[in-house]
DNA sequence: CTCGTGACTTACG
DNA sequence: ACGTAAGCCACGA
């Protein structure tokens, strides 16, 4: 299996109300590979089965988003999701979800 | 095979 | 806190 597939594959375990950071995503697949997970949502292969918007940076900020609304969407779709962020950054304590 | 790319991370000054 | 640099890895051309 392609490591894109493990990763959104990993990425559809997230929960509602979880997130994950770029670093855990690499991690679940054995691979450090941080770069690259960024560059699979850009790409975006799968986006309508793909939340991207649940992977943040490690130190809990929001990172980057290119869907419509960028950031800010982001930022929506996280809050909808009943996470609370303060100062664009994500309490990881609370949210981060772990493989 | 090599090269460029990327929504990252860590370390250092 | 901020900028810079280096490390990292899979993928397409």
């Amino acid at each position: 299996m392609e490591i894109s597939q493990k990763v959104y594959s990993n990425l559809r375990k997230v929960p509602k109300g979880k997130v994950t950071t770029y670093k855990e995503l690499a991690k679940s697949i054995n691979s450090k590979a941080y770069r690259y997970m960024g560059y699979l949502m850009k790409h975006n292969k799968d986006s309508i089965n793909i939340p991207c918007y649940k992977v943040i940076n490690s130190d809990g900020s929001i990172g980057n988003y290119s869907g419509n609304g960028g950031i800010k969407t982001k930022i929506k779709l996280l809050k909808k999701d009943g996470i609370k962020i303060k100062n664009k950054k994500i309490d990881l304590k609370k949210y981060l979800h772990k493989f």
